[in-house]
DNA sequence: ATATCTGGCATCCTTTAGGTAACTGGCATC
DNA sequence: GATGCCAGTTACCTAAAGGATGCCAGATAT
């Protein structure tokens, strides 16, 4: 007996649950740079040059929504010139399973679809 | 010995396989609209009430586009008025643990963000 | 000396996502 | 015979995302 039909209610309750999620991570760009920093990618232009594309706007503007969501931890070193690093916070392991799927997902996709 | 630094090459990829998921579930509504339909919500009416919020605009253009990335299946029966039916192809099923940790996570966000 | 790296910011522009509102045509219902 | 339901379509519009280019200032490398 799989799939057992939940009550509309909990359906709509899941669908908000999605849309929270999606609300932060929404985007072209957020879960790749939470993986190319995640990775060890600390410095502005190293994150740069791991996420195929985007420019030192785009990466700026999504840096800072992503601090601001505490996923992301921004350090400023006070030597000259100033070094900057940045971090994944252990808030943003939370959403290690989620986004490992997704890239799980990825890799099947991009297969089955060369297969056609 | 967690989180072993792996390569840059391999780094890379693992980005490059998420942004194809990505290009295939971006945007605000195409995931809420995968849960109503797998959920039981076959009807355009139905799903439309479903995924609060969506117009009927909205929810047909991203019909389209699930359907051709093969996720949704739509079939018209010949009644009259015509009768359309939308269900989750099989393939779709393959997103589902993602899904379910997409939910899991918003739903613990929301409760984290609750709390301060 | 000059070329390049760093971490961005400013400006301007294009594209896309998403929203609003109105309408359709056939059927069923009141 | 007016209203409402279904499954959408069309035209128009706004806001946000994303992209291109140029620039800065200190430091290091050649």
């Amino acid at each position: 007996m799989p799939d057992i039909q939940p009550d509309k209610a909990t359906v709509a309750q899941q669908i908000r649950h999605l849309q929270d999620t999606l609300y932060v991570v929404n985007g072209k760009w957020k879960l790749p740079i939470l993986v190319a920093v995640h990775q060890g990618n600390s410095r502005f232009r190293d994150i740069q040059r791991s996420v195929q594309g985007i420019t030192t706007k785009v990466l700026s503007t999504e840096l800072k929504a992503l601090e601001q969501n505490k996923l992301v931890v921004r350090k400023v070193y006070d030597t000259s010139p100033p070094t900057v690093e940045y971090t994944t916070s252990s808030y943003c392991d939370t959403l290690q399973t989620m986004i490992l799927e997704m890239i799980a997902w990825g890799k099947n996709h991009h297969d089955r679809i060369r297969e056609e």
